[in-house]
DNA sequence: CGTTCAATATAGCGGCCACTACATAAATCC
DNA sequence: GGATTTATGTAGTGGCCGCTATATTGAACG
């Protein structure tokens, strides 16, 4: 159950902005951060802009909270497939396989929204893309360098490459089969990096 | 020499268009399609937008000469590269590293012109960058099918995932040597996949 | 010379953008 | 009740965008 909150002073908010985050990320991750605009989003939501701004101060401020549940609901979970106790080269051939299979399952929100707002206009935005993209890649070399430390810069490279590759064929349209396909063949390559 | 031609009619031009498209691929390529303002391109050239209108249509039309300009200038020379007289894994393999060193050697203009194109705001923009980027990809798979036929599909997609995953990373500020370290793990992956 | 033709310069168009000033509505506090 | 606080709806702001209407300049024609 939901722990009860003692009504706040003023007036009360008349939407959810838990929900209005959950839209927007489903907008953001279907077209992009510069081609969701702020009228695109207040309509979707049925709120007018000045409730917009009072709850999230700015499209990119939005942007940042849909980045952070990103990080708990949409993209990879990389604590369970880059746990400590699994082989490194199994970890790391899921991880690329389930990216596959999630950049492509929704024709509609295809690819990592992180990866793919590092290229929007906005400053503000693409930062904060940028960290949640580098937060992903951190994980990833540490879970390569507990027991592949020589390894762990070059081969974490390997894989944000083709992670970035991935996302960048399924937003150009390549359909699930194809990019669990050139995944796989590019999990070879870690298994064979890390048997010599 | 150049040909004799026979000045036309009316005024002359003041700018050269070539010049112009030479000057507008650098701004392009460093910033992207959708950062570079007609106003950018008008001021870096010295002329006024009537001008730019006159010569290339609209800003779309100016982007569809540069990338006509970098297929011939810019690009990898995927015809000397994939020529048909060369052992499949050893085309593939220089042109993903050569690929890692062209989107990374000038770090004003990092990635591919197309690939990154694809991203592009203007319909019109995106529709041409996306033909040339399958241009290539067809370039590759006539390449690999001459003597793969079977694998030629899969391996064009891997390639093509390493290929937008390397401009990717290299936008993202990676430098030329961990950019070529990726790029010669990945066409690992290529010769085991036809040494199989 | 005057006519014709094309590229130029000045100035500004409409449209979309993220964002906000202002007054009002709906709740709690005293 | 009245004061206070917060969110709301209406209406609009300034700014940048791609693009253009208009008049003028500079060249080849006849």
């Amino acid at each position: 159950m939901t722990t009860k909150i003692p009504r706040p002073r003023g007036r009360p908010r008349g939407f959810d902005p838990e929900a209005a985050v959950a839209t927007a990320q489903a907008l953001f991750q279907a077209r992009g951060y510069d081609a969701v605009g702020v009228a695109d989003l207040t309509a979707e939501l049925g709120i007018n802009p000045p409730s917009f701004y009072a709850a999230f101060g700015s499209k990119a401020g939005l942007y940042a909270r849909v980045l952070e549940r990103y990080g708990r609901t949409g993209a990879l979970s990389l604590a369970d497939l880059l746990s400590p106790d699994r082989p490194v080269a199994e970890g790391l051939s899921d991880l690329l396989e389930e990216a596959a299979r999630r950049y492509a399952a929704d024709p509609d929100a295809a690819g990592c929204l992180a990866l793919e707002g590092r290229r929007c206009q906005d400053p503000a935005a693409r930062e904060a893309a940028t960290a949640t993209a580098e937060a992903g890649a951190c994980a990833i070399r540490t879970f390569i360098a507990a027991r592949h430390p020589d390894r762990a810069d070059a081969l974490t490279d390997y894989v944000s490459t083709l992670l970035s590759g991935l996302s960048a064929m399924a937003r150009a349209g390549v359909d699930q089969p194809r990019l669990l396909a050139a995944a796989r063949l590019g999990a070879g390559a870690v298994r064979a990096a890390l048997a010599a």
